[in-house]
DNA sequence: GGTAACCTGTGAAAAACTTGACAGAATTGC
DNA sequence: GCAATTCTGTCAAGTTTTTCACAGGTTACC
């Protein structure tokens, strides 16, 4: 139970860094990296050197020891560790200025995510094509999750709207929402949400502004310190 | 020294947390709601008491103890401690699907991010009119940013722009930077970046799906357990 | 006025995470 | 073949963050 349990009793703060590790080995291996040793990674990451060994260590395996990472091995190592071997079919769900603008973004199918559905209730954008997908009726949502097996969804809704559909994307077998809608979803067990809050995070960059800014000023006003 | 640098030295993990008692506090502010403790406040956010105790004890004297926290009174002393008492004038740069949808979101202004400045340089979009601000040629960036005091901006340019444009800002005087180009940023000291990778964000949500997919199969498989 | 019910501030304990240190493996140069 | 170098895996020490526990303040009710 143990051993298959391990790639998932890993810390929140390695799981944030492997998407990490994942992008820069790409950049490599695009460039034609064929070996990096974890000094090389970590420094092109600003972490150290044994947090990066520390964190591949959970899944184990990725290198004879004496020998630096191979890219080759390493980059579908994470892939799979991420979940992302085979395409993620993701839906958007809101199909609003932001729905539209990562509807858009091409990089969601080459980090494996092909969006294979976009929808919204609001006749108007209803049958506006983005990169060839068109904007679909809410009604067909739950054919299309179906059809499509898709399990995550990126959540664009108005926060009024949020549950309502979270329920709707659930029960049509949806385990993974990317929420960008300024509320809080509940979800029955075994659906994993991820909120992704711009107001929090411009608020905390103003919140360390307004530290330098203070600092700058102290220092200013005696710089005997 | 130490005194003044207090509402400083505060960890991360911290500071990501206050935008989100700020924006739940103002929700009860909204329907009326005049005292909060921190049980209650917690609760809602699905945090600790005391997590949340610990985290407003970093700045102090939000209370008499023995009595809850009056929403009234913490609202503003949040809003003050995050840097936006005062609106912080807000360029966005690259009026991209992204650019634009972050323009149209009025959440931004409504968060203290007032949007006094919106840039690109393709032809195409320069005079575009967003929520009542006409995209601008970034030749006026030096001259908008000066003359608004802008002092933050988020970056939604391609990532082969994102370092020579940063520079520009930083030059014109901004210090805080809000970085959605998929590109670590280089900027001198004094200068804050955040970074915002939405392929890191679905990545790391893939990772959880993964797991509960994952973990979910062997259950299956072995009921027993 | 006294007691019970809440409440916060605070410091100490516990848990989580990061960093340092080093054993042992592979390679390179001689 | 041997020494020097470079490398990972691993565990222990160090640091940070979270949680607990409780002293002391305030109110409400009897």
């Amino acid at each position: 139970m143990k051993k298959n349990r391990r790639t998932c009793d890993v810390p929140d703060a390695t799981i944030h860094r492997l998407p990490l590790y994942l992008e820069k080995l790409k950049l490599l291996q695009a460039i034609g990296v064929e070996d990096v040793s974890s000094r090389q990674l970590a420094e092109s990451l600003d972490i150290k050197a044994s947090q990066l060994r520390h964190d591949f260590h959970y899944f184990g395996g990725f290198s004879r020891p004496g020998r630096p990472y191979r890219v080759e091995k390493l980059v579908p190592a994470l892939e799979q560790i991420i979940g992302i071997s085979e395409p993620q079919p993701t839906a958007i769900v809101g199909a609003g200025h932001l729905g539209q603008a990562l509807a858009n973004y091409q990089n969601l199918e080459m980090h494996g995510f092909p969006v294979k559905g976009i929808f919204d209730v609001n006749p108007k954008l209803i049958g506006l094509e983005i990169r060839g997908q068109p904007v679909r009726d809410m009604d067909e949502i739950e054919q299309v999750i179906r059809q499509e097996r898709i399990r995550i969804a990126i959540l664009t809704v108005p926060a009024t709207a949020a549950q309502a559909v979270t329920e709707r994307l659930v029960a049509a077998g949806v385990i993974g929402i990317f929420n960008f809608a300024p509320t809080d979803l509940k979800v029955p067990e075994g659906v994993v949400v991820r909120n992704e809050r711009l107001a929090v995070g411009i608020m905390s960059l103003s919140f360390k502004v307004n530290c330098a800014v203070l600092a700058d000023e102290e220092k200013t006003l005696r710089p005997e310190d």
